[in-house]
DNA sequence: ATTCCGGCTCCAAGG
DNA sequence: GAGCCGGAAT
């Protein structure tokens, strides 16, 4: 994708004169322009690096763009230029002031699944349903920057009223944990900066020019925060898309775009239309998909690569019909092409989705990755040991408290537990605090507190450690210390034992790694301790980094997680009503969002699409019969080949060994002629 | 009575 | 994939 700059690319860069907004559509070199300006305030217009701020959404996307900037900038001047997520940043800043904020350096962060548990035991029940939609309410609550209380004065029902109830509880028990939740990494900067201007001057006087990607995805809090840090000098370049903007669920507002023409009078306003990725066909399905969608700015995409070949769209009789049908297409593709693995993807609306394309794909010997989805970080095995440097880090925190203390198992059980919590609870302190309170001592058996505090003791020696010895040394020993691996291989059977013995020693060589510091850009994790790192890894998501030459492997993704990425031959699967659009989306009146996700896929593709979807599926335990997305009429007649009887074809008879025929359904599969 | 196991069901999206 | 359930095994 070399190419000169074309004159709106050169335009967005070189300007310089007040705030400003690029519209960059779908594969327009979104990226190289916020790389190449990064370069041209440095080498060219007189900024530090220290200066700078570039913001993104993704721990990959700011590590992308390190990495294409790092090579352009001259000398020193760009030593300490930031490029990090909004979440990273707010973290940034709350570490810097946590004191004032009375927050100790080492708070903890917790992730989704503690947030749940603690809303669990507020609302004393194991409703998923209602637990689920509690902590998406305050989650909102938080992204539209709305305190406990503002929240029970704007409460106008009982129901509403009793959740913003639960806000508070659940706001003072992350206090006492010393925690904070993903929302409050954003929203309790905005806060600080609100109350405390002489902090916020400060960082207006370090950060000169803010760059930030993927406006469109930005919420409300996140706004304020822009706002804030860029100040009276509205030096800053937002680049987005309002077509890509598919993330209001997570409180992410498209009218944040047409807000900046309000509030910034000065916005000058760029737009890149010429798309660099896909051909001609696939351009214009994207087009007339997108045209359904009421425009809040006027855009259309054009491309130089060609017509290019017919997008494919096939009715399936059911998922694994599904799955195996794309199997076989990839394969007949890839070897009628002479391509790789790699330059295919599959890409599809829910996680859950890539299971059956996975044992497809397994059973065939192709090799895969998968992006997006039950991360690296969210396995069993990996929360536990990270549960213990929680702990260590911040011994408020009980979540991880109660996770070290019970895993493995080490005599320490539920009642002791529940005894502890109720001493802890009446006298307002952390369980580990408690622990050595002799008031709480004799209330239990000698062999369970002797048990207790040989854990708590032994937290209390890695706490000391932790800040002076080598990472992986205390680690390692830790492992050690809790006999993990022995651990593993008894609860469960030796194959799936050494899988996540596995990712536990890759965890703990990836973050020795990080605690030795050598990273090139001499970024965020030089010289940490083990407790530093503890903070950072909260907020790591992907293993990243692992492999420099990517293996050659079919891309599995979530749409959501393929924003951003480009592949030369796309399958979207799963295009039926119910999943794309969702039903969710359906039942919620937000067609257009799914649209937008749509037209993310769509827009993927370089040089090949294909579209996917089932007839028949399987959902609440029985085969429904399913309509194709109502994307499909969308896709102009012209450019679109279809596969399949889409109407009544005979339904196949499924024998055990479905997935398993090989070259006698690559056969029929290469004989089947469109319809 | 308690634990163990296999099958069944559950799925919106991410930092 | 993982949590949950019912029935089997201890």
């Amino acid at each position: 994708m070399q190419h000169l700059l074309n004159p709106p690319q050169r335009e967005a860069i070189h300007y310089l004169d007040g705030p400003l907004l690029v519209l960059a559509g779908a594969g327009s070199g979104k990226t190289r322009v916020i790389t190449q300006k990064i370069a041209y305030l440095i080498n060219q217009a007189g900024y530090k690096g220290t200066q700078i701020a570039a913001i993104t959404f993704t721990n990959k996307a700011a590590r992308e763009m390190q990495e294409r900037v790092t090579p352009l900038l001259e000398g020193k001047s760009g030593k300490g230029l930031t490029v990090t997520t909004f979440h990273s940043l707010g973290l940034q800043i709350l570490r810097q002031e946590a004191a004032l904020l009375g927050y100790k350096p080492q708070f903890s962060i917790l992730d989704a699944s503690d947030s749940f548990k603690i809303l669990s035991d507020i609302l004393a029940t194991t409703d998923k349903q209602l637990l689920r939609k509690t902590q998406w309410q305050i989650s909102s609550w938080k992204n539209a920057f709305v305190s406990p209380d503002q929240a029970k004065a704007l409460a106008d029902e009982e129901m509403a009223h009793a959740a913003a109830r639960v806000y508070q509880l659940y706001q003072q028990t992350l206090r006492a944990y010393q925690a904070v939740d993903f929302d409050d990494l954003i929203k309790v900067p905005v806060e600080l900066f609100d109350q405390h201007s002489e902090m916020l001057e400060k960082w207006q006087r370090k950060l000169h020019y803010l760059l930030i990607d993927e406006y469109q995805d930005t919420n409300a809090c996140q706004y304020k925060l822009i706002k804030q840090l860029t100040g009276l000098r509205g030096q800053f370049t937002a680049v987005g898309d309002d077509d890509q903007a598919i993330y209001g669920w997570r409180g992410a507002d498209v009218e944040n775009l047409r807000q900046l023409t309000t509030d910034f009078s000065k916005l000058k306003v760029i737009k890149l239309e010429q798309n660099y990725r896909s051909t001609v066909r696939i351009l214009r399905a994207a087009n007339q998909v997108i045209a359904n969608n009421p425009k809040l700015f006027e855009k259309k995409l054009w491309s130089e690569l060609g017509t290019g070949e017919l997008l494919h769209v096939t009715a399936t009789q059911s998922e694994e019909h599904e799955a195996e049908t794309v199997v076989m297409k990839l394969q007949a593709h890839k070897f009628e092409h002479r391509t790789t693995y790699k330059d295919y993807a599959i890409l599809y609306r829910s996680n859950h989705q890539a299971r059956i394309i996975e044992k497809f794909l397994r059973n065939h010997k192709i090799p895969y990755t998968i992006s997006g989805g039950s991360s690296f970080f969210d396995k069993a095995e990996i929360k536990d040991i990270i549960s213990y440097l929680r702990l260590v880090a911040n011994e408020d925190d009980d979540p991880a408290f109660i996770r070290a203390a019970t895993t493995p198992k080490k005599g320490i059980g539920n009642t002791t537990l529940e005894r502890l919590g109720e001493y802890a609870s009446a006298h307002k302190m952390s369980l580990f605090a408690a622990a050595f309170e002799g008031g709480f001592q004799h209330d239990i058996g000698a062999k369970q507190l002797e048990d207790l505090l040989t854990f708590c003791r032994y937290i209390q020696t890695l706490q000391g450690r932790a800040v002076k010895d080598p990472a992986n040394e205390v680690l390692n020993d830790l492992l050690t210390a809790i006999q993990y691996e022995t651990y593993l291989y008894d609860g469960e059977e030796a194959r799936a034992a050494e899988t996540r013995w596995g990712n536990v020693i890759e965890f703990v060589s990836w973050l020795s790694k990080k605690g030795e510091g050598s990273t090139e850009y001499g970024n965020e994790s030089e010289g940490k301790n083990l407790l530093e790192l503890t903070q950072m890894v909260s907020l790591i998501t992907m293993l990243e980094g692992r492999e420099d030459s990517e293996p050659d492997a079919v891309k599995l993704s979530t749409l959501h997680a393929s924003k951003g990425l480009e592949y030369g031959h796309v399958f979207l699967i799963g295009c039926e009503e119910g999943i794309l659009p969702h039903t969710n989306s359906i039942d919620a009146d937000q067609i257009e969002e799914e649209r937008r996700l749509m037209y993310v896929g769509i827009t993927r593709a370089q040089k090949s699409l294909n579209i996917t979807w089932c007839k028949k599926r399987k959902r609440a335990g029985e085969m429904q019969a399913c309509e194709p997305s109502r994307f499909i009429a969308e896709l102009p007649k012209d450019d679109v080949k279809h596969f399949g009887n889409p109407f009544n074809g005979p339904d196949q008879v499924l024998s055990k060994d479905y997935g398993k025929s090989k070259m006698a359904n690559i056969k029929a599969m290469l004989a089947s002629k469109p319809t």
